[in-house]
DNA sequence: GCCGTTTTCGGCCCGACTGTTTTCAGTCG
């Protein structure tokens, strides 16, 4: 059985919940609230650990572990401990002082250690229903310091948590955070509004939506705020920061600041947690003190930074930081003040607008929704591109209607003839009754000024022969090599056989990176967020043989698989494995998509050149194998 | 329990909101 990063960070955390349970009869108390903080900064680091770290102790043992950040003697040894023996001695000690189901307590906002453990000592309460069965019964507020008002939270806290909460996806969200973010733009005293967090970050999932705004009425923001009809719950309002939970469960923030503290209120709302400790540390390492009004002198108290979020980074000593990069992992460090190789870095890095062309399209030859010419035409006009590849499924993938060999070589034939068309100007598409709805996402780039649509000639669009070609178990392809050899660039994925060991999953991809035809892998790990894992990869050996034979590895943008992650697209880029970011578009709107692949991209850390698909059309053709 | 370009001991990010506290602890992000 293998263990997962999660199983351990879990059991972590629990040890440091069952040490807050303790406290209050520890004289030593100040220094067991450190302790139980180290244990949740040490399960933090496994939670964002790239690899797992049963194999990590495999393969490196204990010193393995101590390389990880935050894990020193006593940790490592029990990861040792639980590796070997599926136990942890020092937890199970703990857990039998306190009876409890640990995981209900854990997830259930409102309620803390401190307040648990004065009901567990006076009732008989064990896990949520039986709490919640107190509550109900008004046994709670019979304890000294429960009222009757924190015996009602205390029960709607639970029915929330009931309801279940997972990390919804960026893509899902987007509309959401929109519309919000246009209702706080249009009120009179909004003088800016910015969804921060970790949206702002570009991350893959998002625990809940984060707004500031700019106000020198922040009263009346609050209000509408909490107002608002898709409001179910206000959780808390004060003066400057509201706290509330929509009709679809999710939890959304509200900052309210003044002008002067915009920018150390977005550096604080956006995020990382990990990243603003390490900016604060940073800040209390100069005699100086930084929170969400900004950055002050500890000893005069004296304001030094805090309107643009750029000053604040270079009061620091620090270049401005972009937020997808911000999780501490070693950007802090890098960007000292004049660095050079920062600075080098920053130039390079992918830019939203950078992509020129889309490598992963389909039409309704099979599973996608318009014609070729209709997605060329939403390709060209609407979102800019250069080219599209046409990359339907073959044959061996049934459920999408996969194309034989002859239907791949009439579909090549009838690009030519698009492209002739689109050369000449005799390009006509016949828009069939268009949909009503709006393209999800931006339709342009957001931080670069205007687009390239002046500057360019549609008649040098181009739309590339393509498939996705299905990789068969033994890692061979469903079409043959000298049918493929007649398309202009060649995906291959898998679809099928999931469950079979990394070994051979990864000898599978191994084997059609090897083979001459295959330009590119798709979506290479298989993954769906927060419905399936893929298939399992090992990825830096997949890394090693893509750079050997040239082939490129994909980030599938759809934000459901965002495949590449981000780490793997770091551990890509530092070894100079070529990739590119398409938007898997079975429809227009889809290529609005893009944008959650750049997302990635840059929270890799990913350059310009790292990415083929930045480059214009006829260079990328000749960069293939 | 972890960690170290002034430290192997003595620190450990910071502030808002809530409740019942008449000056602060608990919880959260």
């Amino acid at each position: 059985m293998k263990l997962t990063n999660a199983e351990i960070s879990d059991i972590l955390r629990k040890i440091s919940f069952l040490l807050e349970l303790e406290m209050d009869n520890d004289d030593n108390k100040t220094n067991l609230n450190f302790k139980n903080r180290a244990y949740i900064r040490a399960a933090d680091q496994i939670d964002n650990l790239p690899l797992s770290i049963e194999s990590l102790y495999r393969e490196r043992g204990i010193n393995g572990l101590l390389q990880i950040p935050s894990i020193g003697k006593a940790i490592s040894s029990k990861i040792e401990e639980y590796i070997k023996t599926g136990k942890i001695e020092y937890y199970e000690i703990l857990k039998s002082k306190y009876p409890i189901k640990i995981d209900d307590f854990l997830s259930l906002e409102g309620i803390g250690p401190k307040t648990l453990r004065v009901i567990i000592d006076r009732l008989p309460v064990r896990n949520l229903s039986d709490l919640e069965r107190a509550a109900k019964e008004g046994k709670l507020n019979e304890i000294t310091g429960i009222s009757k008002k924190k015996e009602e939270k205390i029960l709607k806290r639970i029915e929330l948590h009931n309801i279940g909460k997972k990390r919804h996806l960026l893509g899902d969200i987007y509309p959401l955070v929109k519309q919000i973010e246009e209702y706080l733009k249009n009120m009179e005293s909004a003088s800016m509004v910015t969804a921060v967090g970790s949206f702002r970050r570009m991350k893959e999932t998002i625990g809940d939506i984060d707004f500031l705004v700019v106000s020198d009425n922040p009263d009346s923001i609050i209000n509408s705020f909490v107002n608002m009809p898709e409001v179910k719950e206000i959780l808390s309002k004060g003066g400057t920061k509201a706290f509330i939970n929509f009709n679809n469960g999710l939890d959304s923030d509200l900052l309210v600041v003044p002008k002067e503290s915009y920018g150390a209120a977005l550096q604080y709302f956006t995020g990382s947690k990990e990243h603003g400790i390490a900016l604060r540390r940073l800040a209390q390492s100069k005699e100086l003190r930084l929170n969400e009004w900004g950055l002050f002198d500890i000893k005069s108290d004296q304001k030094i930074s805090g309107e643009s979020e750029e000053h604040l980074y270079n009061a620091l000593g620090l270049e401005w930081i972009p937020p997808e990069m911000r999780e501490n992992k070693g950007e802090i460090e890098m960007a000292r003040k004049g660095s050079k190789e920062w600075q080098e870095k920053m130039k390079r890095l992918l830019k939203y607008g950078d992509i020129k062309g889309d490598l992963q399209v389909h039409s309704n030859n099979t599973d996608g929704k318009m014609s070729i010419e209709e997605m060329a035409y939403f390709a060209m006009t609407n979102f800019d591109l250069d080219y599209i590849a046409i990359t339907d499924h073959t044959k061996s993938l049934r459920i999408a209607r996969g194309l034989d060999e002859q239907q791949l070589l009439d579909q090549a034939h009838k690009i030519q003839e698009f492209n002739d068309s689109i050369k000449n100007g005799t390009f006509f598409v016949d828009l069939n009754e268009s949909n009503e709805e709006k393209p999800l996402g931006r339709k342009t780039s957001r931080n670069d000024k205007e687009r390239r649509r002046s500057e360019r000639n549609l008649r040098d669009f181009r739309i590339l022969s393509s498939a996705e070609v299905n990789i068969l178990s033994d890692g061979s392809l469903d079409i043959p090599n000298n049918i493929l050899d007649k398309l202009d660039i060649v995906g291959a994925a898998i679809h099928t056989n999931f469950s079979q060991p990394i070994e051979v999953q990864t000898s599978r991809l191994i084997k059609a990176a090897q083979n001459p035809s295959v330009d590119i892998i798709f979506h290479p790990t298989g993954r769906i967020i927060n419905k399936r894992e893929g298939h399992p990869v090992d990825i830096p050996k997949l890394m090693t043989i893509a750079k050997e034979t040239n082939t490129i590895l994909e980030i599938d943008s759809h934000y459901n698989r965002l495949d590449l992650r981000d780490e793997y697209i770091r551990t890509a880029v530092q070894n100079d494995v070529k990739l590119v970011i398409d938007s898997d578009a079975h429809h227009p709107f889809h290529y609005a998509f893009l944008e959650f692949g750049i997302g990635q991209a840059r929270r890799g850390w990913a350059k310009r050149d790292d990415i083929l698909n930045t480059l214009p059309v006829k260079e990328l053709l000749e960069k293939l194998k």
